[in-house]
DNA sequence: AAATATAATTGATATTTGTCATTTTTTGAT
DNA sequence: ATCAAAAAATGACAAATATCAATTATATTT
């Protein structure tokens, strides 16, 4: 959470960070991407002042004008329904692209809000494919992103459609986990930035229930729970406890949360 | 289903179907290709003789080569998990793609299996990656493809969340009907070419509710089914009933089905 | 710091949908 | 055409999870 000075959009040329010196290097841009490429990228990346807890970055119908990355914090995409309700469809840690649903309409389905104190790096779309045009690698690596992202949603359907209760917040809490590990972070402590009512949400659950399951897990020894603050106790069982994951895993031939 | 001569894999160039002639020309390419890139881009597409009902275009763990348009027919994606169940994943109609989870891994997490004797078109992925150096509006193409794909799932990730187990098969048909009448069919009639088990898994229902909801629905003169033949006979009914919609919809800013 | 609002937990009960069992219908094979 | 196998429909019942209500804990505001 550093407070760099705290103005407008202001080109990141005209700031300290640079891609090349940004921890999140290696998860937004892991793969042929060369220092000249990358100056060119950065020229066209805004840094943003950091988004509060409660702020969106867009909301579900305005029009699209660029994907974000954050930096750190997270975020939260759902889709508001016409009846007030919403279903949350993502959460998105350090390192992690949103809006690409929005691409195609032009117009943005989701809303995203901001969990806590959030930065993000915002690549304006129309710049990006311009610059695409010359360096195909751009278009490659979000490609590779985009895939990434519908795999993770058919993760999703697969956890939606076939697990019980107690798979599904195995499964959150060890995809929480690894993610937060792949980031240099804990893979056994962390505090969680959204509400139990968010996680009932998105994994399509009742409050209630996400809380018994809490209690349960807790009851069992498998972790400490005490408001956000989670201490996983036997990440294997809770791995095991998480059930199926597309491709029979078990190293077959790939594992959640490889890259 | 014309039954052209039945070969193994032969170039297109070799056959009388053009892109250009296909009737899903502006379905797959709707966006600012010209003559000259057409041209280029058929010269890496494969046609392949029609795969027959059961018939598997890739299992999950198979190396990823291709991406597959549809032509003809219907296929099924599915998960497959280590406890020999499946989670299906959707269902591709023509016009539609499929295997874009299997780019970023190169490897098809997915198994993709034939519902009925179904054509698809095959588009080799690397030398679809050569020719989009050169031109970047294939890339483009693809890009917006995605970004419509990961939509379609936070759709169903919404109907797997949030809907009722009647919500959830409304939501279906009429999506089914949608998507065969943007490619020219009734909207009102159509077979489906999957079984109640499909269905069933894929809106996370068990077989017995797809059945029960079938005749429930049928009682109350929404619509008219005999096995797989449907028939709608209040199509705007049926809609209200698929209940909420990504984005409150209500023409506001967008529909689901249009493109 | 007190007061208020919000979030989380817990218990009791209701409801939807899943499971099991059976019958009927359809499809495919010999 | 007949038979066997698979798919679909229907009923009875069970179970998981949602809903409702109440309490406690935690944040936020003044």
């Amino acid at each position: 959470m550093s407070t760099e000075n705290e103005n407008t959009v202001v080109p990141l040329s005209k700031r300290k960070i640079a891609c090349k010196d940004c921890s999140l290097f290696q998860i937004c841009l892991p793969v042929g991407i060369n220092g000249e490429e990358l100056e060119r990228l950065e020229q066209i990346i805004q840094r943003r002042r950091p988004v509060k807890r409660g702020d969106h970055l867009y909301h579900g119908g305005d029009p699209f004008r660029s994907i974000y990355a954050v930096r750190s914090g997270s975020i939260k995409s759902y889709v508001p329904t016409e009846s007030g309700n919403e279903q949350v469809t993502g959460f998105h840690l350090p390192g992690e692209l949103l809006g690409l649903d929005a691409i195609n309409n032009r117009i943005h389905p989701c809303s995203a809000k901001a969990l806590e104190t959030t930065s993000v790096c915002e690549i304006p779309y129309d710049q990006f494919e311009l610059l695409s045009n010359e360096l195909p690698v751009l278009h490659r690596q979000l490609i590779m992103l985009m895939s990434k992202e519908i795999f993770e949603e058919e993760t999703h359907t697969l956890l939606l459609g076939k697990k019980s209760a107690e798979e599904r917040l195995a499964a959150y809490l060890f995809s929480i986990s690894s993610r937060y590990h792949r980031r240099g972070f804990s893979a056994s402590e962390f505090y969680l930035s959204m509400s139990r009512n968010d996680i009932g949400n998105y994994l399509g659950l009742a409050v209630e229930t996400v809380s018994r399951m809490f209690t349960r897990f807790q009851e069992d020894g498998l972790l400490s729970v005490e408001r956000k603050h989670i201490i996983i106790h036997d990440l294997e069982r809770l791995k095991l406890m998480a059930g199926a994951v597309p491709g029979k895993c078990g190293e077959q031939f790939f594992c959640l949360g490889s890259s």
